[in-house]
DNA sequence: CATGCAAATGTAAGCGCTTTCAAATATGTT
DNA sequence: AACATATTTGAAAGCGCTTACATTTGCATG
């Protein structure tokens, strides 16, 4: 592998030049880069980008910490984050947190001591204040579908609230009066905001909120289908359900057709998340689509704009939209 | 940061004795050791993972490159090698190809340049000469789900003739005896084989094999239901479908079911890769499972003792299970 | 107690690049 | 033409580590 060495020799100049055209960063004469290009092009050469790093203290990669690699939720969001950055030539490295605070906090470490130039995270077990606190740290640090005030720069998020309220309005304009809601867990900040949106439509539509129509599952399908087990027991006044995601939604679907109802002549359901999986149910769940490819891509760019001094346009703040297929019924 | 520097300082010896405690590699007396790990741990000290690649010239990080990042079926491979590569403090750079020759090629130039150890890679457009190629060269390459005889000790694969051939034994003991088969594209080998192994099952039992019983989609969710109507409209003297994958089982029960077949009850339906949404169709389905997982992490071992010189069991062949769900009705 | 040898440690030269600072060259001004 | 100034280039010192080689130490042997 040819080294600049090797090429400033081959050009006729010196190293200091051939670091200039390569990193593009101070005045070569149009002459001079002609040349070293050129001596570049023959030579094959390829900068080595470790020793780059070493020179620059750059390592020019970035580490995004999720819960999960294979999940189809995070699986969009990293195909955002990769392509934006390999496009920029930056590195990303992923890594899992599996949903405990210990290898979340493991992870960072690991990223951290691969030397990362920023961190993108989305996570759900790490405390608030020690992302604060990590921030304070050399390494920037970008959080997804987290909004902390003193990170806000650094926020991508969606207004969890709005869809919320989006769904369930949705369901009341199809004619629905009878509202149930299967709600994500309470420690988790985007079900509670959530669970507002559904009660704000409710009382825009003048329909009173009735807590014996909520029900409280954890965002996985079993807990789906448990709790519109014991809602169903507990109560069959409702034609709708808005569910806290997709992986509920799912479940619910299934306890609803063992119980011998059909989806949506019985009852109407709404997901959130609109998840890959979303079009293979059955019937095809209309859900709210959370634009976390999106929001990858927006989190890479705050990195591009404040790591790599780049320039492109940035949005914090998402809104979600209803994807209307075939789980809801007019009535 | 604390330095290598620091520490020998604190620690009252040379460079090179720290770099020996680090590295493990030459002996050093238990006294000089015990002292230089309380300087490591007393500095707070880290090392350079980036420094200790440009003088040792190893990155320590493994290329992965996947056809899709947003895919059940690699997120379930990629979290077996980072799972087991993670664990060994390597790391690893995920590349997508996105399921074209350039973009493959480009990514493979991509981890190449960043230096990895080792590329592991699970492609389908690029040619075999090409891996082999690019295998004579310095980085060693490592194929998922491809057998190629000259790199044979780098390969993992799975026998997808066995898989086609489990699926359709397993509807001929239930006591089909019309089968159809729902073939992949015909450039992948995997499709190929497991077509292979649906004849063999035929033959086995005695069943003539029937041309008009089979049709070849692209292994899309869309090909599947396309392709079942094909099927139905030329012939509906079958009672089984086998399909070459999930998504094109999925589209298949689709457009059955949208021309009013109960599934199991008029036609049966098997799928292959048991993908993680199989369980979320309905009703679910019963497919042949693909230790996607399970290979994604002996890919890694197999890189951990080649290139890092560890001492893991490895296995290069793998055979695919059957997963009963409820698609299959006995007759 | 000298001798030899193995084990432990130290010295110093890189790894391939970036970057500061100084030197050289070009450009403009009077 | 002489000078000031701006622009382009080069020399050299690192970045934090590994490693070949040299040196020192410890210990058994005769």
């Amino acid at each position: 592998m040819a080294t600049i060495y090797e090429v400033s020799k081959a050009a006729g100049v010196s190293l200091a030049t051939v670091s200039r055209v390569i990193n593009k960063n101070a005045a070569v004469s149009p002459k001079t880069r002609e040349k070293v290009e050129q001596a570049m092009v023959e030579l094959g050469y390829r900068p080595n980008t470790i020793a780059q790093s070493l020179a620059s203290s750059k390592s020019n990669s970035v580490g995004v910490l999720v819960s999960e690699l294979d999940s189809p939720f995070f699986g969009e969001m990293m195909s955002g984050i990769e392509t934006e950055l390999r496009s920029a030539g930056k590195q990303v490295i992923f890594a899992a947190g599996h949903n405990t605070e210990k290898v979340e906090k493991e992870s960072i470490e690991f990223l951290l001591s691969r030397f990362c130039d920023a961190l993108i995270i989305h996570i759900e077990q790490t405390p608030n204040d020690y992302l604060v606190e990590l921030s304070k740290g050399k390494v920037p640090v970008y959080l997804i579908n987290r909004y902390l005030e003193p990170l806000k720069q650094r926020c991508v998020y969606m207004n969890n609230e709005l869809g919320g309220y989006r769904a369930t309005k949705f369901a009341i304009d199809k004619g629905h009066k009878n509202i149930a809601y299967l709600c994500g867990p309470e420690y988790k900040d985007d079900a509670m905001e959530r669970l507002k949106g559904y009660q704000r439509a409710l009382e825009e539509a003048g329909i009173d909120y009735d807590e014996s129509l909520i029900v409280k599952g954890d965002y996985s399908e079993r807990s789906g289908s448990e709790q519109f087990s014991i809602l169903y027991q507990r109560t069959q006044n409702f034609s709708a359900l808005v569910c806290g995601n997709d992986e509920m939604a799912s479940g619910a679907m299934k306890e609803a057709r063992d119980l011998g109802l059909d989806i949506p002549r019985a009852i109407s359901i709404i997901g959130f998340d609109n998840t890959s999986f979303a079009k293979y149910l059955y019937p095809q769940l209309t859900t709210i689509d959370n634009p976390v490819g999106e929001m990858g891509k927006m989190a890479a760019k705050l990195v591009l704009n404040e790591v790599y001094e780049q320039k492109h346009l940035v949005q914090h703040y998402f809104e979600p939209e209803l994807v209307e297929r075939s789980s809801v019924l007019t009535v």
